[in-house]
DNA sequence: GCAAAAGTACACCGGCGAGTGCACTTTTAC
DNA sequence: GTAAAAGTGCACTCGCCGGTGTACTTTTGC
């Protein structure tokens, strides 16, 4: 009678190697980005990992590669949970202003503290010369959020000749300017927390007065 | 008889010495800014400087402290052009759209491709561990807009209860906008170079939809 | 002119970190 | 049980870079 859940207890040897992969990026992932990419040493992504130097050095030919994948998986999960919040958030029929503001703040959650967007951003401003990831990158989530502003403005909940202008916008106004008080405040512990709500709802509020 | 523009000729040991410094400091931002911390070499700063490695080590006792000087210059600087920008700029009696639109113009065009904001914003988040630079730099070009922002408001310009957070929008949906455009398309060359000039147009449109 | 300040050239040290080689143990497959 | 796959520990190389020591030349002040 087979095992269930057989991958658990005994991974097979494809499955166990295959955690050991991610057990070192998801170590790099953290690393990279509290340390920033020279100062992380492949010594100490083994360490954190729980794996040998050496068993690393089986996986990832060198740390640039290392480097890239990370990327590749924070870039992944990104889209993902934007495509999501998008999804589950920006529902018609609900109030605009509540939506836009649950889906805002849906994505800041997500985006700092784990990974994401703003983690990727300094990870790629940090590199300039390191083969750079596939183009398009940051172009995507903008055409997802795109493509729901024209259906919003189609429907006439607001105002926009330029859906992707006003994608611009809302993203402006409300997330990058949470992300940027959530930076400073990790640069200056001294301060208090950025209100985020409160942020947020300012954001919603100037652009619902410019959308509509 | 006495030589005239006797500094240039013949600086003196004083400002000879302090043009060497000026010569290093200017060498190393101009490598942070394209390197990063960790990927300048100290003889490459010298090198730029066209300096001795051991005459800056007489100027400076060691890397960091030239990354902390190049940071304080790069602030003073900033914190100059914005206030001069808003002063030349933002005069009343002239056409509101017009003044946001060249303000903005103003401080995008200084502050990329020389030093300032962003650069020193990519700075600054490069470092981590580094004593950081006396805390409030953020702040207070933000202050600055801000005062000009209740004027602006006062005389009933623009409609805006909290100048602060409208200064903050107004930066987010223009400047910012227009940065974070430049930055992606020095990341990937291959695009065309954006439209500074519509970016902002368009950021000024939104803002004063919100705004009066 | 001359002494001192400033700058230079260059060799050198010490440490660190990326990557390797190798002999060894553990785990998995059958 | 056994062989191969996967992983380990560790010592090692090698290049790079921050920083220093020193003997020397140039510049400046007077």
């Amino acid at each position: 009678m087979p095992r269930i859940n057989a991958e658990v207890q005994t991974p097979g040897r494809r499955l166990r190697s295959e955690g050991k992969k991610t057990a070192i990026l998801d170590a790099a992932e953290a690393l990279f980005i509290t340390e920033g990419y020279e100062r992380t040493t492949v010594d100490a992504i083994a360490a954190l990992a729980q794996v040998s130097k050496r068993t690393l050095y089986n996986h990832f030919s060198d740390k640039e590669i290392i480097f890239l994948r990370v990327l590749s998986r924070v870039n992944e999960t990104l889209l993902s949970t934007i495509s999501a919040a998008i999804d589950e958030e920006l529902t018609t029929g609900r109030d605009l202003r509540e939506a836009l503001a649950a889906f805002a703040h849906r994505i800041v959650d997500r985006a700092f503290g784990s990974s994401d967007y703003l983690t990727f951003r300094r990870l790629i401003s940090q590199q300039q010369l390191v083969p750079r990831p596939p183009g398009a990158i940051r172009d995507r989530p903008l055409g997802m959020l795109e493509q729901r502003f024209t259906e919003l403005a189609a429907d006439g909940s607001i105002r926009a000749s330029r859906p992707r202008l006003a994608a611009q916008h809302f993203t402006a106004l409300t997330i990058s300017l949470a992300q940027e008080a959530l930076l400073d405040h990790e640069n200056e512990k001294d301060t208090e927390p950025p209100d985020i709500d409160a942020i947020i709802a300012d954001g919603v509020d100037a652009f619902l007065r410019a959308y509509r």
